[in-house]
DNA sequence: CGGGCCTCATTTTTT
DNA sequence: ATGAGGCCCG
């Protein structure tokens, strides 16, 4: 039984063995926190005699989580381990599902995905009157996102910002309320909403409170770094009277800042829980020395963090490589023949040993596109998720829709797809009905006989669908979701529908089919291990809905699969490889232009690649092109200074640059050579005299916004940015190349 | 009401 | 470059 904890060094050891009271645990990349984590929460069964179900343990994503409970039933070999193991969202539903009546919401309560609020947002601000062609959804929708983060709720929200100065807090303060109400009407949540309800819950039910903090005893969470304000508040409700919390983090792999995850969380950890002991795991298990010493060298540029120094006791490695390539095209080419060149120098190992991280999802393509052609095994992670494309989301609706016919999202939807002959139209008078006599929208498609002004084939087809719809809520009762899904499908002939759209519809029916396998393996194996108190409350479909609202992307990852991975270095977080390439390391790209704002933002990026590197084990290669298209444009840029710091670096240019005569004599850093392969680069440097320059203090002019006068100025060459006062429109930043301004000469 | 054309913005990361 | 969304016409 010793057996877990002598595996385990001094510092571990420590952790694990922490009983009562707070710790924090900083946690360097690859020093075996998940082993700590999971050993502690065997040993506090097993050693303390903690009734598993009174232990909580939050991580950031499903797979961990995943992960985690199968270590923990491991360990316990085959005890029931029955502890709360889940992601702060998946955590925050479950007591939902459980207490949504008492924060007005039923506990069948639909979860809206990022998708879905947007939609929401949009009806909300038109229903406000707050012109979305002026006012971007997406932005009013972050700014509530924002605003549910830091627990402010609608009416506090409006009584702040509805006169203040910033005009766009002003619309939002509009829209919010709207918002909310209409998700409260339709019965769903959005995500952030299983944060923050939860919060609302415990903060306003004195008894409920107090039953979960006895209930659960211990709370361990990872990836604490990650927290943003109402996760940090959810914590601190629950531990606050027992105070066994442990968290284990890493402040240097801080990544989610940009939304809305605050780093002060970790940084202040010991005064917000004082008393707190800190256990600091700084030994690596995972990478070569020379791997480890470029990862140590590129974070102690960072000044907001918490000293330390991540060791090893391996020796030796090769050299971390930088690789300069002509572009996108050329750095795919080379990376797959790298790749294909390792393979055969080094047979042991395999194409699942690879990883090519990048900064953005775009830059997948390119190299998509390389491995396809080569015909070298890969699996793309992220982009168009799977559970977002259109006729994924289509078949949903309809599932949604049987599970809740409150639903309008979902009966917008679904009311024209397939065709019924339902357009903009008569929904506009189907909606008045129902307004007006107090039902929902499918209540009125049953009554539609009834509805002044509509049309010969609208009335057919909303009646043909209230009964179908009918039909399938009362088959979800006593039927598993795959077989309504199913007859669902069958009935309304889509896969037929689909092949029938064009090129693209034999993978969306393709994609159609895999969603029927994913509900039958849900109902296989995931399904089994939820609350049996769940499972009596709700038919199998809803669970399988309530499931598949929460997973991502990540969650789809195959690590056994013999395919080289494709994957942003934020999903990567987390994972490693003996073998990892970063591409696409260029000033502008990585980091982001948009990082060279705020000390901050630039910090973050440099964390981001902290994290890039600290996944590979034994072999790292950094890429830059010269030019790459992005948005249509062909962009030169020069390679990331995150690399300038790195010393005993191996430098490589592709074939195709040594063979270019471009590349004889060419200043590194300059940019200035204009090469004959890249097109015509529409940005050569910074000191073009044909583009406008500006200084503090100028007026311009603003297709939209009018006049203004410029009060900043930030970024340099194609990411120049200015910040213009337009007076009444307010102050905005703007991209001067995007932005069209021009001098206002009165 | 639906299809096609045009414009426009996109260009970060995801529970 | 590409896709999504809006607008107009049949």
């Amino acid at each position: 039984m010793t057996a877990f904890l002598d595996s385990l060094n001094r510092e571990q050891r420590e952790a694990v063995e922490h009983f009562q009271g707070p710790s924090l645990v900083l946690a360097g990349a690859g020093s075996g926190k998940t082993r700590v984590l999971t050993t502690r929460v065997w040993h506090l069964i097993i050693e303390h005699g903690v009734p598993a179900d009174r232990i909580m343990a939050v991580t950031f994503t499903n797979k961990a989580a995943g992960e985690m409970r199968e270590r923990v039933a491991a360990m316990l070999d085959r005890q029931r381990a029955g502890a709360w193991i889940g992601t702060f969202h998946a955590i925050g539903a479950r007591l939902l599902r459980r207490h949504a009546p008492e924060v007005g919401w039923t506990r069948g309560f639909a979860i809206r995905d990022a998708e879905q609020a947007l939609r929401e947002v949009k009806r909300a601000q038109k229903a406000a009157e707050v012109d979305i062609k002026r006012w971007s959804p997406k932005a009013v929708r972050s700014c509530i996102s924002d605003a549910k983060n830091q627990l402010v709720d609608p009416e506090t929200f409006a009584r702040a910002h509805a006169d203040g100065a910033d005009p766009m807090l002003r619309k939002v303060a509009r829209v919010y309320p709207v918002y909310q109400q209409s998700l409260r009407e339709q019965d769903a949540m959005d995500f952030d909403d299983l944060l923050f309800q939860p919060v609302r819950l415990l903060t306003e039910n004195r008894c409920l409170l107090e039953r979960y903090q006895e209930h659960f005893a211990f709370i361990l969470v990872d990836e604490y770094q990650d927290t943003n304000r109402a996760q940090f508040r959810f914590l601190e409700l629950l531990a606050s009277s027992h105070r066994n919390l442990m968290v284990v983090g890493d402040d240097d792999q801080s990544i989610y800042g940009w939304r809305g995850a605050d780093i002060s969380n970790i940084l202040d950890f010991e005064r917000s829980f004082p008393g707190a002991r800190v256990v600091r795991l700084e030994q690596n298990y995972r990478s070569t020395p020379v791997i480890l010493t470029a990862a140590n060298v590129v974070i102690r540029q960072n000044l907001y963090r918490k000293e330390k120094t991540m060791r090893t006791e391996r020796v030796g490695g090769p050299p971390v490589t930088r690789v300069e390539a002509a572009d996108e095209t050329d750095e795919a080419r080379w990376i797959v023949e790298q790749i294909e060149r390792s393979m055969l120098s080094e047979p042991s190992l395999d194409h699942r040993d690879f990883a090519v991280l990048y900064r953005t999802n775009a830059q997948a393509r390119a190299l998509e596109d390389r491995f396809w052609r080569r015909g070298v095994p890969y699996q793309i992670v992220g982009g168009v998720r799977f559970y977002e494309r259109r006729e994924i989301q289509d078949v949903l609706s309809y599932l949604r829709l049987i599970v809740n016919p409150r639903d309008a999202d979902a009966f917008e939807r679904v009311v024209n797809y397939p065709r019924r002959g339902v357009g903009a139209v008569s929904l506009a008078r189907l909606s008045a009905f129902a307004r007006e006599a107090g039902i929902n929208l499918l209540e009125a498609s049953a009554r539609a006989a009834e509805v002044p002004g509509l049309g010969k084939s609208p009335r057919k087809g909303l009646s043909r669908l209230a009964d179908l719809i009918r039909r399938y809520s009362a088959r979800a009762a006593d039927h598993s979701a795959g077989r309504v899904l199913e007859a669902l499908i069958e009935e309304l002939a889509l896969v037929r529908l689909l092949r029938e759209e064009g090129p693209d519809g034999d993978d969306r029916a393709e994609n159609v089919r895999e969603l029927v396998a994913a509900a039958r393996q849900f109902e296989a194996e995931e399904l089994l291990e939820l609350d049996e108190g769940d499972r009596d409350t709700f038919t199998d479909l809803s669970l399988f809905l309530q499931h598949v609202a929460l997973v991502a992307d990540i969650d789809r990852h195959d690590p056994g699969a013999d395919a080289v991975t494709l994957m942003t270095v934020h999903s990567a977080k987390g994972l490693e490889f003996p073998v990892v390439f970063i591409s696409g390391l260029e000033e502008g790209l990585f980091p982001l232009s948009r990082a060279y704002d705020e000390e901050q933002l630039l910090e973050e990026e440099r964390r981001l690649f902290y994290v890039g590197i600290t996944r590979a084990c034994e072999k790292l290669y950094l890429i830059h092109a010269r030019s790459r298209r992005r948005a249509g444009e062909v962009l030169r840029s020069r390679g990331s200074t995150f690399m300038d710091v790195l010393e005993d670096l191996e430098e490589i240019r592709t074939d195709r640059l040594r063979a270019s005569r471009w590349s004889v004599g060419h200043r590194s850093g300059g940019g200035r050579s204009s090469a004959a392969w890249a097109g015509k680069p529409r940005y050569d440097d910074g000191f073009n005299q044909d583009r406008p320059s500006y200084v503090k203090g100028e007026r311009v002019v603003h297709q939209t916004f009018g006049s203004g006068v410029i009060v900043e100025l930030s970024g340099f060459g194609p990411d120049m940015k200015v910040t213009v006062d337009f007076g009444e429109a307010g102050r905005k930043k703007l991209v001067v190349r995007y932005a069209g301004l021009e001098k206002d000469y009165f």
